[in-house]
DNA sequence: TAGTATGCCTATCAAGTCAATAGGCTAATA
DNA sequence: TATTAGCCTATTGACTTGATAGGCATACTA
């Protein structure tokens, strides 16, 4: 599968909110900006987000988006089978659509499917939002590291 | 990266040839009624397979397709590749698009998007159209044993 | 209590992609 | 020379996606 842009969106939202997820919230137009997301479509990503129950918002002055759990408690995975539904390679492997392949009784391909569904999942699975802000801070210091040299 | 339906079309096609890979050429017909593919539609896609130098037509009476190669040295990922283009979970993360993105120089997911890339990548390049004829004739076989219980 | 800042909601749109079809042309064989 | 097959170009309809518009509801502040 690949990931929507709306999906990426959603993404870039909350590791922003990690940033900074135990201070103030922070308005969508802030994280519209630092994220470089158009501002409306950003307010439908998060209403979308704050119904899952991964955000929550204030609203009026001073009011804004927050994260809800700590940021290792967020698997990559799980926003985006949120926005973009089930990690399925092919349209037969997702959730109502089993009845689309008029081959599935014995579909040569489909272990093979399988299998690349499990990979990426794995990977989305196993990364976490914490994991981002390590590597980032990681990589910060490499090329801080660069300079000094 | 999903898989389109006309990639599983070409993948289907190939299949269906490489079961009889040193026969008769099969005509576009015979092929997709065996794989239920729409006629018109899979001769373009056939068309396609063919300039990419994986499939061998002949014209006029007793005409029809041929693989070229052996199913043991066609990867699923080649095929893949050639219909659908590279496998980027991401936009940017494909050919020609890397300035795509806003964020790229420090971009927090790269490192997770080229994981799952490589992950779903070697799957598919990992399989051979052999691979699927040995599976789906050991399916056979079990569901055979099943019944003589 | 008035005003302003913020999120909330619904509808709508424009563009692109994808799957599929139509219709006529060309080559090879009987 | 008739027929069988593949070859080629154009076009269509449906759907999805990304994005925007505009007004409403709520909360804080003066």
């Amino acid at each position: 599968m690949s990931v929507s842009r709306k999906c990426q969106y959603a993404l870039r939202a909350i590791f922003e909110l990690a940033k900074r997820h135990d201070q103030m919230p922070m308005r969508i137009a802030d994280i519209a900006k630092a994220q470089a997301i158009p501002p409306k479509f950003l307010e439908l990503i998060l209403g979308q987000l704050r119904q899952g129950g991964f955000v929550a918002s204030r609203r009026g002055r001073g009011g804004g988006y927050l994260l809800v759990a700590q940021p290792g408690d967020i698997p990559v995975g799980q926003i985006i089978r949120f926005i973009d539904g089930p990690m399925a390679p092919v349209a037969c492997l997702a959730d109502g659509n089993e009845a689309d392949c008029p081959l599935r009784a014995n579909c040569a391909f489909m272990a093979m499917w399988i299998k690349a569904r499990d990979a990426v999942a794995a990977v989305y699975d196993e990364t976490t939002f914490q994991d981002l802000l390590d590597a980032e801070a990681n990589d910060r210091k490499g090329r801080a590291g660069e300079y000094t040299i």
